[in-house]
DNA sequence: CACTGGAAAATGCCGC
DNA sequence: GCGGCATTTTCCAGTG
């Protein structure tokens, strides 16, 4: 139950509005960064990288070694199994 | 555990074809319709309209059919605690 | 300037409702493809199939050869230089 | 072109390693952002908030401080037509 | 033809 | 553990 139904329809407006506030500025910050990422990834486009690639890249990385060789090869399975290698 | 782990590297071609043909299939028909929607908002265009506040509209309706006041009344009273209402 | 702009705030109901509407029966129709298309995956899923996988597989297919031989060569390049290869 | 077509299959991994390297910095910082605000919603939930509703909240106090009024008039003077004000 | 903004897809999370 | 939902990311069309 929450506590809008365990309190009968009364909520502390600073306790919640401390909640919304703390999490509004986190939410701030998160999205400085995504501008930051977003920056570089231009500035790489400039540089004549292409960043769809680059994305991927990233992406492999993150990726388990292992786990990535997996799923590689049950891709290369599945083209094989439609004709497609 | 995927069907590729549980048979020792070997998938069924036909099988496998029949699921991609069949998803490739309605992904043609569903591209078809989005050009269909496309095709009605370039004619409204041409009538005069504003094809992004028709989007506006379209989404605005979409919210009234779903639900609109689902779980309102807690939200007021979470707005009301802000001082938001 | 649009529709609405250009007759001082007339705007004739019934032809917008047309639109809308037919913009609003194609968008269901949209949306029962794509349910069908998620019906294939998790049915797919059930017979072992790795949906994840399948999706690539899919996606590779719609991709254009050649295209796919170059992101592809890019992508080890990149790998490649980053000595991951 | 990219960088990679214009030099004929060489790229710096000097000056790559360094972008993704930027990249994967910034991408764990967004990580622990995020991670805090998960904290705060389940601190949140502890205390008795319905974090759906929270969420609500937070969206509508975002759209409020943007726009919420943009292109209104059009919006509005659309939804007259159609007979829903 | 690059950029912005909006739609679509994919991923991850939370609940049963 | 799985299905459904929300968020995030990717893609694409419209625009300057």
């Amino acid at each position: 139950m929450t506590k809008v139904g365990s309190n009968s329809g009364s909520v502390s407006g600073d306790e919640l509005k401390s909640i919304v506030e703390r999490i509004e500025r986190l939410e701030e910050e998160k999205q400085g960064i995504s501008d930051d990422i977003k920056d570089v990834y231009t500035e790489a486009k400039g540089r004549g990288y292409d960043a769809k690639v680059l994305r991927r890249v990233i992406a492999a990385r993150k990726m388990d070694a292992n786990e990535r060789q997996t799923q590689a090869e049950v891709f290369d399975l599945y083209l094989a199994a439609l004709g497609m290698l």
